[in-house]
RNA sequence: GCGCCCGUAGCUCAGCGGAUAGAGCAAUUGACUACGGAUCAAUAGGCCGGGGGUUCAAAUCCCUCCGGGCGCACCA
């Protein structure tokens, strides 16, 4: 066997391990996962090194430095394998000879799109409900950042094998509806927007819609009709903007789905009466209580306020049972951390109708997001109008910086993005880095075309200069990013790793050559080369398109 | 008071127990009669917020303190 990624390596390692562990007493069972298979930040330390030694000394009662040479040299006789070293406390450093390594440009060119992908989650289920926002306005920044992280988890999740649905909550039922409907109506009016209400410029311009759409004569009628005029007819533009403004972010939903839709159908009494059945219900003051406490929340929850309308939660416990209902094994809710108070009874709820908390649900918090202009952070407030929007930021740095900016960090941390900065067509701005590296990569494919360099030969062994086996391990490491992106719901691994590639890209281009000089002849080295630039291009390709970010062929 | 997240280079941020802590930008200096200079090379810049602990090994895990953000309704 050729050991062209590390997968192979890994389960080759394993049997010595294994074999090594045996004959020394061991009894457990080990994975590849055991062995941590990694490739080292320093290029003096090899391909691949593990520190199997140092985690297997302590229960095989033996000296890791002497355990690590034993595994070293079963490790040496593998095919492909150049040289082990033991190194330090016990690290085992591999080499792999430049035929065995460069053999991923090949294979990577012939997968294509699948390169990188996995089956963790072949045929599982998964929901995915985010953004959601509320259709009394425009998506504001914070849904902006669930939409260009949510779309891309929900394509790692694809590329895992995840059967996934992309789904938008349409919260259509409480007070908040109201608020908006009698915002349009005081805009209408000539009146100041109400003391709850919205503000801005948006409310007049949905109102102006409302007022085209009617076709008889609006002032004619009573007020309250007037107001469910708006009301009805201004969710549904609003509902309108805020798909189109999505679909324009380049991000599309399977389901859209009216909360609305559960009150009416009975679904809300049904997920009580089934809590009732089990006691986890009871009356006091008047209203009607979830005792989500016994399930680990830190306070009761009421589902039926003492006025006989239905608290906030009942809708999430019919929701859910809705979405099992429909199959889903897994349901991941992306919210903002404004919201995160919710977790706890979120789970109290999974718990109490039998399922696993943090498996058949998930919540992921998102920290806010910042805009800064000028060095100064631009103060959003919906009350009074100043919301910045999906389409703002499109509108201020692209689709493609836009998502890339917002799926680039970490959801856990809060982010400033620079509409300055995000804006600018220069590498000053991360996404161009990455994007103008996969436009040279087909610029290189053109130039080598038009020099009669092809793809007719393949010669792994000659891709044996420094900056190719830097680019090969950055190469082999991409199906494991990607599993550990949708492990860990992080998409930012992603883009990081698009920009570490495209690094590395750049300076091979800059040592290596895929393209004669003047009258030199065409070689197998430039057309094995052309394989590694096309492998390259594939890979920035794929890493883009599970960020939601083009690839250009030119810019 | 309780809870969640964060604190790493001048700035924006990576680093789910491993070796000398990284990238981009900003700064300084170099490389275009060689596949796109939207690039590359080099230099400089850090008690990883402080203090304890666990470990062969801690930016990473645990405890505690300090600092910042966000929450703790019969609102949605």
């Amino acid at each position: 066997m050729t050991l062209v990624n590390p997968a192979d390596l890994s389960a080759a390692m394993l049997a010595v391990v294994t074999g090594i562990a045996q004959r020394r007493g061991g009894t457990a069972e080990l994975t590849v996962d055991d062995l941590v298979l990694e490739r080292p930040r320093n290029r003096d330390h090899g391909d691949w090194a593990s520190n199997i030694a140092m985690k297997l000394a302590k229960p095989l009662g033996a000296n890791p430095r002497e355990l690590a040479e034993e595994v070293a040299a079963g490790v040496r006789e593998l095919a492909g394998v150049a040289s082990v070293d033991v190194a330090g406390p016990g690290f085992i450093n591999i080499s792999l000879d430049a035929a065995a390594s460069g053999a991923l440009a090949k294979t990577i060119v012939e997968q294509g799109d699948a390169y990188g992908h996995g089956d963790l989650y072949a045929g599982v289920t998964i929901n995915l409900e985010f953004v959601s926002a509320n259709p009394t306005g425009p998506i504001h920044i914070g849904g902006v950042r669930w939409a260009a992280v949510g779309d891309s988890l929900a394509r790692i999740f694809q590329a895992q094998g995840g059967l996934v649905t992309r789904e938008y909550y349409f919260n259509d039922h409480g007070a908040q509806i109201d608020r908006f409907a009698r915002s349009l109506l005081a805009s209408y009016l000539g009146e100041p927007a109400p003391e709850d209400g919205y503000g801005g410029a948006y409310i007049s311009d949905i109102a102006a819609r409302v007022i085209n759409l009617y076709p008889g004569d609006l002032s004619r009628i009573p007020r309250e009709e007037q107001q469910e005029v708006f009301r009805a007819n201004g969710v549904e533009l609003m509902f309108g903007d805020i798909k189109a403004a999505l679909h324009e972010f380049g991000v599309k939903f399977d389901v859209y789905f009216h909360e609305n839709e559960l009150h009416e159908s009975g679904a809300v009494e049904r997920a009580i009466e089934r809590l009732r059945a089990m006691g986890a219900i009871y009356e006091a003051d008047g209203a009607t209580w979830f005792r989500s406490t016994d399930y680990d929340d830190d306070k009761d929850r009421v589902v039926i306020k003492s006025d006989g309308e239905a608290g906030y939660i009942s809708g999430d416990l019919a929701y859910y049972l809705n979405k099992r209902e429909r199959g889903f094994e897994r349901n991941l809710i992306m919210l903002g951390a404004d919201h995160h108070g919710y977790v706890r009874r979120l789970m109290a709820m999974t718990k109490a109708f039998g399922d696993v908390p943090y498996v058949n649900l998930e919540i992921l918090i998102g920290q806010l997001v910042n805009l800064v202009r000028d060095g100064e952070p631009v103060r959003m407030s919906k009350r009074a109008g100043t919301v910045v929007t999906l389409e703002d930021l499109v509108e201020a740095v692209g689709v493609d910086a836009g998502r890339y900016a917002l799926v680039r960090s970490s959801i856990d941390s809060q982010v400033d993005i620079d509409l300055d900065l995000w804006g600018k067509k220069t590498n000053d701005n991360p996404v161009f880095y990455v994007q103008y590296a996969h436009a040279r990569t087909n610029s290189v494919a053109r130039n080598a075309a038009a020099s009669g360099v092809d793809r007719s030969a393949f010669d792994a062994s000659l891709l044996n200069h420094e900056t190719e086996s830097i680019l090969l391990g950055i190469l082999a490491e991409f199906p494991r990013v990607l599993r550990q992106a949708a492990e860990l719901r992080e998409p930012h691994r992603v883009a990081r790793y698009s920009e570490e590639l495209a690094g590395a890209y750049h300076r091979w281009y800059d040592n290596c050559r895929v393209t004669p000089l003047g009258d030199e002849d065409v070689t197998d080295l430039h057309r094995t080369r052309l394989w590694l630039n096309d492998a390259v291009g594939q890979v920035l390709r794929n890493s883009l398109g599970l960020l939601g970010v083009s690839a250009p062929e030119r810019m």
